[in-house]
DNA sequence: TCTTGCACCTCTAGTCGCTAGAGGATGTAG
DNA sequence: CTACATCCTCTAGCGACTAGAGGTGCAAGA
């Protein structure tokens, strides 16, 4: 198996060097083997693991769900309730993100409609965020 | 002019007690007069601001584009161009966003769809993570 | 062989927008 | 007068990195 260094990990797996060396120092990633000269050296599967903990990152998952995750890929004979309960608590925060900026949408819109590129003092912009009964929406 | 407390201002402004103490830290907010007994008396003047500052947070604007939103309303006669411009670039984060979360909402639910419930090594959550081609968005 | 120059090493501190807690002073109600 | 809530300042912590200092390793060209 084919060592490589950090470096070449960070740019097959999309994760920065720094990055790389911060996963190790919280242990989602083990410590690799080393050089002589004391540089790490990477396999295969370390680099397996690098994109499944970017992937996950990239989906919104905490580190801390990605260690749960990472564990239960550990030992694939266990039931995959977790796995599933963990996907389905971030999805339904997803889409409680989506509600909410679509809301911030809709008033930041109205925002910026009705600003008549005039003054300040006539401005909408300004006006809106000074008065906020004049959100559409009130729910925050 | 009634002065009030820092913990009227809070249940008035809606902001917590020692938010309101870090954006005076951090010059949001001007350095309110004291009591006798060294205790932060708040003008109306200051709860509009709290108020003001309050909204453009829950609307996702930055510590910065706040500060030069409070500029612009404290300098009523000037154009609204940056006003404008803040807001604008502002539904431009909140749209890519928007639709950042659609896609992976998209691959959340894949995923959550795709677990029979069984054991680990079949389960698509897992599995989605450690192989990215699997995806149906490829943008991330 | 030497040197250039990049990539690597460790360590600490900074980012953002708060939040928590220690340890003490003040204000108010009974 | 005594509780007790609220206030004060100050420092440290959160998550997930990122930046920088100060030093070592390594490969390639002159």
């Amino acid at each position: 198996m084919k060592k490589i260094t950090i470096g070449e990990a960070a740019r097959q797996s999309g994760v920065k060097v720094p990055t790389i060396r911060y996963y190790e120092g919280i242990g989602l990633l083990r410590e690799p083997s080393r050089s002589e000269g004391n540089q790490r050296a990477y396999e295969p599967s370390d680099l397996h693991r690098l994109t499944f903990i970017r992937h996950a990152r990239e989906l919104g998952f905490e580190v801390e769900a990605i260690r749960t995750l990472l564990s239960l890929q550990d030992n694939p004979l266990q039931p995959c309730a977790s796995a599933d309960a963990i996907a389905k608590a971030r999805l339904v925060e997803v889409e409680q993100r989506i509600r909410s900026l679509m809301a911030l949408k809709a008033e930041l819109e109205m925002m910026v409609e009705g600003c008549g590129h005039g003054r300040v003092d006539q401005c909408r912009v300004i006006e809106v965020l000074a008065d906020h009964a004049q959100c559409t929406h009130h729910g925050h």
